[in-house]
RNA sequence: CGCGGGGUGGAGCAGCCCGGUAGCUCGUCAGGCUCAUAACCUGAAGGUCGUCAGUUCAAAUCUGGCCCCCGCAC
């Protein structure tokens, strides 16, 4: 059993570090980012691997950065056989990665060299990808630019959305991850360098993006509303007897469009068919601003849109 | 105390401003029509209007506290 340093922040990494709590791991200590003040009411709140790590009793550190020579001297001091990060928000500078014995070992969401980067799988679902995956790598100072230690793909449905495709992610990066530690620690891991070629990345997702544009065809808003389903939520404006409304788009399929000549955003039936700049799609879960998610039947029976009139 | 929307039969909403019979779309159940149907017709069941208190002859509606859900911002 391997004496290790555990780092990471979101959902995303907890499934990972309770794979090596399992395995039996000595979790010396927890790196997150530092509580914040977050969510309705600007509370602070820890972040998810900080919580899970409450629950196990572990100790957890929250440094704003890895720079101070203190902060490197007591991660250093820890004396660990690797440290493993996953989806951590800050990065290593050289000194870090290099205090652990085998160094530090990365969790990353897709099919290196593509989507490097902090929104890997929302960008690989925006992007329309059959297929991607998740990575074990070891951490240099380039932005995940290490070599592969394991490897596994992740197909991507065509009703995936970036939740679906993250949980999924998430239990497959686990014991992937747990199996890597377990190589490096027997001296069996081999990893190889990632391709030159084919190297992409995966721009932090910015609220201004979300919009939904229907004037794209509809493949694209298709892949646009699920990879950003349901954070931060493709969105577009509706007209009500109240006013114009913010509507998230939380899933959808890809359809005909029966009347070409349509404008793009136009309902092309009262059941949320939308013209798109190329065909159409059907939204089937949609979110009001102030309300909660539901199917569209129940959207429309309350905020019913007739055919032909336009989404913002 | 960051800004804002909302909690009304099983679902989604209207009613609230200008207190006084519980409404709409759908679902459920029963019956009818039909070769047939998620179609159509008829009927029925189902709600202490989030909660506590106040004002009032009378509160879903006005006032105050509390609980819960959600959008933005972060």
């Amino acid at each position: 059993m391997a004496k290790l340093i555990f780092m990471g922040s979101p959902d995303f990494a907890v499934p990972a570090l309770a794979e090596l709590v399992a395995h039996g791991h000595e979790i010396v200590r927890v790196y997150s980012q530092p509580p914040r003040p977050a969510g309705r009411g600007q509370a602070e709140r820890k972040t998810a691997v900080h919580q899970f790590a409450d629950k196990l009793g572990l100790h957890v550190e929250t440094p704003i950065s890895l720079k101070k020579p203190q902060t490197v001297a007591a991660f250093a001091d820890l004396q660990v056989d690797l440290a493993v990060v996953v989806a951590y928000g800050l990065l290593l500078p050289k000194p870090i990665l290099d205090a652990p014995r085998l160094g530090c070992l990365n969790l990353h969401g897709s099919l290196l060299p593509r989507w490097r980067g902090a929104a890997p799988i929302q960008r690989a679902l925006m992007a329309g990808d059959s297929m991607t995956g998740v990575q074990a790598m070891m951490m240099e100072e380039g932005l995940d630019t290490g070599p592969i230690v394991l490897s596994e793909t992740v197909p991507i449905l065509p009703d995936d959305t970036a939740q679906t495709l993250h949980d999924r992610m998430a239990g497959v990066g686990a014991p992937l991850l747990a199996r890597a530690v377990a190589a490096l620690e027997r001296g069996m891991a081999d990893p190889q360098p990632q391709s030159a070629e084919g190297v992409t990345y995966a721009a932090k997702i910015e609220p201004a993006e979300a919009k939904i544009d229907w004037t794209q065809p509809a493949r694209i808003v298709d892949c646009h509303i699920r990879g950003l389903s349901p954070f931060p939520g493709a969105w577009f404006h509706l007209d009500t007897d109240k006013g114009p409304v913010r509507v998230k788009a939380l899933m959808c399929q890809p359809a005909h469009n029966p009347r070409a000549a349509a404008r793009a955003g136009e309902a092309l039936d009262d059941r949320l068919l939308i013209a798109c700049g190329e065909g159409a799609v059907r939204l089937t879960k949609v979110q009001r601003e102030g309300k909660s998610a539901m199917a569209a039947d129940d959207f429309l029976r309350g905020n019913p849109v007739a055919t032909g009139q336009r989404l913002g």
